[in-house]
DNA sequence: GGCAGCATGTTAACACTGTTCTCATCCAGA
DNA sequence: TCTGGATGAGAACAGTGTTAACATGCTGCC
């Protein structure tokens, strides 16, 4: 909110900055429809043009965004593992990725929605690829046997799982109650992967 | 392709069916960035306002397409399990859920990405229902125990993957070589959760 | 058969958007 | 101190979704 806000003069100062947080802003509390270029701008109190000095584009921007929210989304669950028994960090971490799209409902979608060429961007990829690791080696820990499956299995769990909650996909279960079927089901399937093939 | 064109009479004859038709070739060509409404009505040789005759907006042509898309995938994901027997029904439903993905992606994304107001578009959301029904049965025949968290599951899973294969997050696999991984990950998903548990 | 009414099409306009010019202002280093 | 480059403003352009007012064709009623 106020991290700087000198306002009256030409120079903005660090208007990079300020254009990624309150378009982050502006995307979580309207999604990507309410994150439009000018209206960015004048939030900002920045001509409509000034942006284009720092992003050649929109794309530039949403995908600058996009890597913002893989930062934090990592960090959060990154976190959730620490102080855990090591058996039981999978499931941890699967349920702070299930709450954090849970809390961020549309800039979880965005970065996931991706038209957004994460092929091109490489800040972007990079901070993809990483949320993603931190979950597949916490997998193939669990299962290491098959180290490779596992993890794309978790992945793929968590995140169906998060779009099916974020659709209201799921008949009675709606994000507002949902935690304890969270905690069920990624447990659930933690345990099953993770333990050696029963046979 | 040609249904109908008969083009030079003031009323076009079929002009909704005719819009669906076209809006569902130019998203799977083009994404969602190159259906618009003026485009649209271009490509059907309409003027840019006759649409909203039948499209009170934007929003509502596009869950039309989204419904006409559930309703094809409803078909392929059913028509999986034709002549097969009962035990692997559940597998190569899921193949063909994952398969369908691949083949129309921008489609596929346009049906769960939605801010198109899954809630109160009722044909939409009776389609998407559908399309969920026939997964989510064969999930709970092949675990009758819990066949609650078996459908969930099930459904996460096939719609998680679906959503990494098309963004090429997994690490060395595209979309084009993916089939032997999909066969791999969807039967050995169907079969650990299929049998009852173990232990 | 002729005619009213309604559904369906057209044209013109509005407000808004992303984007790009050109010009103004500030700041940093020689 | 002065100059050049980075960063801002302002005006303009093409394109968009949407609406209002008008035109056309089809259908059912006398």
């Amino acid at each position: 909110m106020s991290t700087s806000e000198p306002s009256d003069r030409y120079h903005h100062g660090d208007l990079r900055r300020a254009l990624v947080e309150t378009a982050l802003e502006l995307l979580i509390e309207g999604g990507t429809e309410a994150l439009g270029m000018r209206e960015l701008a004048r939030r900002v109190g920045v001509s409509a043009a000034a942006p284009y000095r720092h992003f050649r584009d929109k794309q530039a921007l949403i995908q600058a965004v996009a890597a913002a929210g893989f930062a934090l989304f990592r960090e959060t669950v990154d976190g959730a593992k620490e102080g855990v028994a090591a058996e039981d960090q999978l499931g941890a971490m699967a349920e702070a990725y299930v709450q954090f799209a849970l809390r961020y409902p549309r800039l979880y979608r965005l970065m996931f929605s991706s038209e957004l060429g994460r092929f091109e961007d490489k800040d972007l990829r990079r901070a993809a690829d990483a949320a993603y690791e931190s979950l597949a080696v916490a997998a193939a820990k669990a299962d290491p046997d098959s180290p490779g499956e596992a993890a794309i299995s978790a992945w793929a769990f968590v995140h169906g799982l998060s779009m099916l909650l974020l659709d209201e996909q799921l008949l009675g279960v709606s994000a507002a109650n949902a935690e304890p079927l969270i905690r069920a089901l990624t447990r659930r399937h933690a345990q099953r992967f993770g333990k050696p093939h029963p046979a």
